[in-house]
DNA sequence: TTAGCTTCCGATCGGTCGGTTGCTATATTC
DNA sequence: GAATATAGCAACCGACCGATCGGAAGCTAA
């Protein structure tokens, strides 16, 4: 009926499945997410969709790695402009409230990477590695930014950044669990509380 | 072939089709859970699993059911010994800590509540409603165990039970996914570290 | 002895799953 | 302008999904 053939266009399909799937998937999971509903949602044929990866496998992988680049523009992107250390967690944190508060529109189910985590840690296969690897990079990047904190006098000096860096996981899966299971308003409140707690500054008897 | 008849029987019968479901769903969660892989597993037809719950939905209540009745017998039951307030809402959480690190055996895949509240967070109908109330009234039992614990002068006055709450729930949470996704063996240090801080006494300066 | 109830099975239903095949129509390359 | 590559479609595959059906087997009560 209507093949559209150029390049530019395949790559602007490829992205608009990416977009669509990571929405559905949001919802009802990346094992949830069919490439019959796909095709419906977008017009087009299940062939059509799969043509572009091959593999339901391969098109969950992709969805993954898109929802990573939503991430990382909405959470990492706008904390760049801030100083290293602690302005910038702070900076990370309150856009990584916003993203599980606002980003309804790109996630309407909540954040992918909480219901792709628990979906798969229990199996095996590229998927579950792929959803554990980033859970381990970004968990790294935020002892970093820790570490830094710390070594500028930010944060108590007896810190243990893996320690903080647990806790505010455990802070935004719980936020996560407040704002799409029970609907709670003071959920993202409650978050600002912990973090208060999490990231208070040293004293200020530091020589520097 | 061999047809079970009597009540009893069939009383056990289902109870060894939700303790199944239990495993299966832990792993594959309650929309993986298939009538078609309990009756393999068990060595039944599909029409007898089915026969006992009429649809899935109403099967996956039961084995929501059965799985809340577990928690409450590994996490709960263990600690109703403890004197009422700080004592016991320590033996309360040391027991989660064993119930999520050694239930292996009844939850293979890691706690069914966390995976059935991922799964149906952004869904509506009676499994969402069933797990969003058993999250609150678990919610609700700490929060009061906490206001005992303050009332006794065992936590800091102005502890404010429902943060606390939140604050606990995301240390099981971030501890079920560093114990399944990234199997980190430290988990469990981090999570008692973490409950040191949260559950530290109130300074010995009170009167009573 | 027998009527009635319950448990469970075998067979089957319509529907959906992921995936394959053959094809057409366009874009690109030479 | 001819040859090649490819985006997308329609049709279809075997497998499995939840669910329904009639009936067989065994318990219980009259």
């Amino acid at each position: 009926m209507s093949p559209r053939k150029s390049a530019a266009e395949a790559r602007a399909t490829r992205g608009r499945i990416i977009d669509r799937g990571i929405a559905i998937a949001s919802v009802e999971g990346l094992e949830g997410l069919t490439i019959g509903r796909l095709a419906t949602d977008l017009g087009m044929s299940k062939a059509g969709v799969l043509g572009h990866f091959g593999t339901k496998e391969t098109l969950q992988l992709a969805v993954l790695e898109g929802a990573s680049a939503v991430f990382v523009r909405a959470v990492w992107h706008p904390a760049e402009d801030a100083a290293p250390g602690l302005p910038r967690l702070r900076a990370l944190c309150e856009a990584w409230i916003g993203y599980l508060e606002h980003e309804r529109a790109v996630f309407p189910g909540g954040c992918l990477f909480t219901t792709a985590s628990v979906e798969f840690d229990a199996r095996g296969g590229r998927v579950r590695d792929a959803v554990a690897r980033l859970s381990r990079v970004w968990r790294r990047r935020l002892a970093a930014e820790l570490r830094q904190a710390v070594a500028a006098g930010e944060l108590p000096a007896d810190t243990d950044p893996e320690q903080v860096t647990y806790e505010l996981v455990g802070c935004y899966l719980a936020l996560n669990q407040e704002l799409q299971l029970l609907a709670d308003p003071e959920a993202p409140a409650r978050t600002r509380r912990a973090l208060d707690r999490l990231l208070a500054p040293a004293a200020a008897d530091h020589s520097r």
